[in-house]
DNA sequence: TAGACAATTACGTCGCGTAACAGTCA
DNA sequence: CTGACTGTTACGCGACGTAATTGTCT
């Protein structure tokens, strides 16, 4: 289907809100590891690789270690490998399921917090009209 | 009003689910200073000194910094006292005006990331019940 | 007195941000 | 040859967590 040219990591960082610094991290620590380099070794970034990184950025706001999206990733890429032995298989979805087990739990905190939040405006609401 | 007699570390942990450690820290930097010690040094925090860790939890899911927590604390201390000069109130106002805006910008922010984590957790339905 | 709780000091961790300097080139 | 972009290395930081050890006491 769709697939340009590899870019480089300025056009990711722009496509995907992540920044700079922190996608060499991610290559780093083997989060994602851009599929090629230019001839000067410059990190090129395929669709798929993008595709990574969009993951990763709907991990961040649960809170998730660099180390559990590397191993959700992983577990996605195994249930997407057709080459992929069918224990292989079940482990990647039983981890799967787990996730989504922890990302339920993870968007309830989080609805928790953006009702703390909400609390803080309203008593800023308060304060700043309470002495007019 | 309620005035129960201070409380110690433990109670207070409990009771607004924010870590020891992390009351200790809060102190180290001056953030939330209990008002009392005991005779054998305990941490001693009063009734007003668990409203301001109350503040504090409600600010940080809008990841204000611990700088930027005990600015907005202050503010609303001058407010609060009413031997405060016209001058300083005013000046307290403004910066609760600004951390009102800056709110509701964080706020948004935080919505964003929980349509992030919702698509997370769609796409892992999809990968788990992909290949029943 | 024992046990639960707390204090301090010091060091570690995680996830990047920030120079500083050199090399690349869509 | 310039300028925009990128690379690496190294150090720093915020906000705690985690021992280890000692002291306190609702």
């Amino acid at each position: 289907m769709s697939n340009g040219r590899p870019v480089q990591i300025g056009v990711v960082a722009e496509r995907t809100d992540i920044s700079i610094p922190t996608l060499r991290h991610y290559d780093e620590v083997g989060l994602v590891t851009p599929s090629a380099r230019s001839e000067g070794g410059f990190r090129l970034y395929t669709e798929s690789d993008v595709q990574r990184i969009l993951i990763i950025r709907r991990m961040k706001p649960l809170e998730f270690s660099l180390v559990e999206m590397r191993e959700l990733l992983d577990a996605v890429d195994v249930l997407s490998d057709r080459s992929a032995s069918a224990d292989a298989a079940n482990g990647a979805r039983a981890v799967l399921v787990d996730y989504h087990t922890r990302s339920l739990a993870a968007t309830a905190r989080l609805k928790k917090r953006l009702g703390y939040a909400a609390e803080l405006t309203e008593i800023l609401e308060q304060q700043i009209g309470g002495f007019h």
